[in-house]
DNA sequence: TGTACATCAGTGAACGCGCGTTCACTGATGTAC
DNA sequence: TGTACATCAGTGAACGCGCGTTCACTGATGTAC
């Protein structure tokens, strides 16, 4: 409950910034997420929010896209591009332990109806696509890599969700990794050149 | 409760059912669930279902359980087992209708929390996943079909939860029947393959 | 057999809650002249 | 250069809403004797 300003204007600033991150922390420590909670959180009175955005869902929409952006940067975390089966199955990885990490988040961002077809988020989650597509491509040149990438993702986002949601286990983290491992090595053949089995 | 009534007298008769098959009926329409409008909709006073379920907590998991058994028998639907890579991924493709058709019922089944162990929830989630680990156990004998039916459930839920929140173009029934069938088409190898996954 | 009585399964009023949003307002800021 | 004034970015009270849940209650039912 810290007040994230302790400028003493009347004018905030930089409130809309302010609100985007109060509310990524908000959702990281998974309080549930209101435009009146996230008010408070910046330190601001329950109506100023909407000199910034026109309504609670175009704020939440705001949030998601910011955590779309947070998920792609994790994906890329390490860096190089992965060029084995292995590797995209650690993308998987991560993507699995984004959602378990930032549940409250990860539902806000991918949990909603959102049939916009002009909305952000659908762009962002786009980008992702994209993003995998162009991963899978290089590592299977001879596929699909949009069918391929559809495939990725969708593994990744139903254990994500399944392991969410307590329909498989979810206590151990280290079960959790090797279970995705496991997942990934079952659906998708070594790159041509190389082959390293994964244990689990 | 000794006998069912049908007769319309102060007491019910068998108002658990009743709201049971009403709560589903809600979902089925998409309408926002809550104790108070199921109750409504039963033509039950707001306090009567705790004649019957603890909270709504209770309620909700009930419905849950009734959800994942409908899921179950539409699945099962055509009657005769899978016997090839193709015919699994019909099961795929049912899923994700499942989910589409029934938006509101599937996030009551899968978009909630429900950590604990006890859940019936869970354990009607534990049946679903040992009724693919059985079928594709069937088809690809050599496979570990428990990590088979992990991958499977995942990529068809993954698939329900992308076209459901519109991260996957979700406005052409046949498009989505088609993505779902070329993902499995990238995922499962045809069942006679010697490319078939081993047992880790 | 009739009857007393415990138990079951409802009612309806009321509670406090937090929510999103509206409204009229006002202090702070920037700019044209 | 100082000043008038439009605009920006907040405030705080208030609204109606539906929610889950509690409480004391009561009509209906089944059963022991």
């Amino acid at each position: 409950m810290t007040g994230i300003s302790d400028r003493s204007s009347y004018h905030h600033g930089d409130l809309r910034a302010t609100l985007v991150s109060a509310g990524m922390a908000m959702l990281e420590e998974s309080e549930p997420f209101s435009l009146r909670a996230l008010a408070r959180r910046a330190g601001v009175s329950p109506t100023a929010p909407y000199r910034h955005f026109p309504d609670r869902e175009a704020l939440e929409s705001a949030l998601a896209v910011e955590g779309l952006r947070a998920l792609m940067v994790e994906l890329a975390a390490n860096g190089a591009t992965p060029t084995s089966s292995e590797q995209i199955a650690e993308l998987a990885v991560r993507y699995v332990r984004f959602a378990l990490a930032r549940p409250a988040l990860f539902r806000l961002m991918f949990g909603r109806e959102c049939d916009d077809q002009d909305d952000d988020r659908v762009r962002a989650a786009g980008a992702l696509h994209a993003y995998l597509a162009e991963v899978l491509g290089r590592v299977y040149p001879n596929a699909d890599s949009d069918i391929l990438a559809t495939a990725g993702w969708s593994t990744a986002h139903g254990l994500a969700f399944l392991h969410l949601d307590g329909k498989l286990p979810n206590s151990d983290p280290a079960a959790i990794d090797a279970r995705v491992r496991a997942t990934f090595a079952a659906i998708l053949p070594p790159a041509s050149s190389t082959h390293a089995p994964q244990p689990s």
